[in-house]
DNA sequence: CTGAAAGCGCTTACAG
DNA sequence: CTGAAAGCGCTTACAG
């Protein structure tokens, strides 16, 4: 910066003043910084800078993985969304590790970053103690930990897991599984989409039955196929699927069409998240819309006020994104191959 | 840090020591240094390190987008093998888009890294003139560019694709369509598998027939299923599908499924990438697997040679991982649901 | 519109 | 083993 200052002939803030389109500078000045800033390749420290202003221009995003297809939509979305609005995201991987889930709240890598936009998978309700370190903005994803000193964006998990599940009885099904229970679990969102799909159940007069609900700890296609088996090995009756994420009912999908059971002839099969690949299985799968989109914009802006303004001491807000239903295949059966 | 200084009644060059793990301290003083640190909730401060120190400890890495799982995936592996050497990743989303592939190697954001992993997708030789200007550590994975001022990381297109086509004919396969051509190019992934696939049928015996070559622009689901489409709609007789990527073959596995085409009774199927989806599509999905977590390591550990020895000046390396086919239900036939 | 100067919070020769 | 001091490259009141 003094060697563009000195060809330039001029002092440095006014070099300053040109990066950063301070408006009152001669225009022939400006010329001047312009050139001698060509002719030398100079670029900014950014180090110095954030040295100097306190901020770094980085927000963190932490996730379990980033190989689950709705984490790195999610990634894709947040990304693009503070990108919009001049911020850059550092990824964090959790693998849904307690540890890791505590440690990305005070680690070295925290300190890069102006606020933490964080989606954990293993924290409870008895961790809320290890968010009372954060002193930083922070908007929290998902359902595992409410209260915490943060912002929260989440799904309406409950209602949104009940219209998947009227959608089924719609269909004419009754005996509707569920894959991805966490046994015992109060909170999360198994255990609120597990909540949504009783209360259907019981709108619609049907009894629960505990042998339908299928347990998966982790929420992956092994074990969503794995879950799929169990039911089907215990030769439990079934004419529908409820997988508690996308990953889990395509690998319920994946199992039937091992076993030759026809989706949706005799088994109708839905998920949640609506990841890119379920237009795509065969047969294509009907999902919950969660508004992927709209959830990463609102934590991108939620944060970002709380960075710019950290006297604001308005309480913390709640919001809640808007669902959908999106009907294909795997429920109502058009396109299903011949010869089933 | 003066703060700490003063309570632990020691310079904050021993305080520094102490942060650094410098081993010469008395343990008495190690204790009252922590013990100070504890007690402030103190942390340091990333920006002036990294002033100081002319590093940052993050690096670069540039993909078209975290949607196309191939790419999710690859990051994945990629902040694993950067964490395993205390270095964390910042990504970089250009959407496949020239400008923004050229942004990258010069914009603002490069200046928060250390070094760059840069997978382009839309540069070609003619772009070689905008790596002139990096001055910093650099790693090229794939194929659209070589001999920049970088250390490069390829897969075998040319023998995988000649290794995938040949599994396809030694399933007795002699009408093989390929779906992702993109015409006119030299350069590139797409070129070198047609190239590979063009061999093999060669070694065979069978003529190479343009009736059979699809294009796809863009590597997606939509684009393969779009190509599959085309093919079929022109009457092109074929027994065999080659899609360049894993999510072309998706597409045209869900095209053929929804024109009720039996996948592998009347047409094979095979990929490129292993994705963590073609284990669990419908039917399974064969496919070339290109080591992705080697090209991570790898391109990791190349780039951090590079920044850890910046006046090094050995020649800018190659790299080629090693490669192996998959081979699933596309293309053998287990598993094919009954009825068909 | 522009200049001279302080200071952000570290690390690291240099001394002892 | 530890201290005093310079300096990394910026930005920003303060002056003019």
């Amino acid at each position: 910066m003094h060697d563009v200052a000195a060809r330039a002939a001029v002092s440095v803030k006014t070099v300053s003043n040109v990066i950063n389109g301070y408006p009152y500078i001669r225009e022939t000045t400006r010329a001047k910084v312009e050139a001698a800033i060509a002719e030398l390749g100079y670029h900014v420290n950014m180090s110095a800078r954030n040295l100097r202003r306190g901020r770094t221009g980085l927000i963190g995003l932490a996730v379990p993985e980033l190989s689950l297809p709705y984490f790195a939509e999610l990634a894709d979305s947040v990304i693009r969304a503070a990108e919009d609005r001049g911020m850059t995201v550092l990824i964090e991987q959790t693998g849904a590790v307690r540890e890791r889930e505590i440690e990305v709240v005070s680690g070295q890598r925290r300190q890069f970053t102006d606020g933490l936009i964080y989606s954990p998978l293993a924290l409870g309700p008895d961790d809320i103690g290890e968010l009372a370190v954060v002193d930083y903005p922070l908007v929290l994803l998902g359902e595992r930990i409410f209260g915490g000193p943060a912002d929260h964006v989440t799904m309406s998990n409950v209602e949104a897991a009940r219209a998947a599940t009227e959608h089924l009885l719609a269909q004419g099904r009754r005996r509707i599984a569920v894959v991805g229970a966490h046994a015992g679990e109060m909170v999360g969102s198994a255990a609120l989409r597990l909540q949504g799909y009783q209360r259907a159940l019981e709108d619609a007069g049907i009894a629960v039955d505990p042998a339908l609900v299928a347990e998966a700890g982790l929420w992956h296609r092994a074990t969503g196929a794995e879950a799929m088996a169990r039911l089907l090995d215990d030769g439990v009756q079934l004419d529908a699927v409820f997988g508690l994420n996308d990953a889990l009912a395509l690998g319920a999908l994946h199992e039937l069409h091992r076993r030759r059971v026809d989706v949706p002839g005799d088994v109708a099969v839905i998920g949640f998240d609506d990841i890119e690949e379920t237009a795509y299985s065969a047969p294509t799968l009907s999902t919950v819309h969660p508004g992927r989109e709209e959830i990463a914009r609102t934590a991108v802006d939620l944060l970002l006020a709380r960075i710019e303004d950290p006297d604001d001491d308005r309480p913390f807000q709640q919001v809640i994104a808007d669902f959908s239903i999106i009907a294909r295949e795997s429920t109502l059966g058009e396109g299903t191959p011949a010869g089933h």
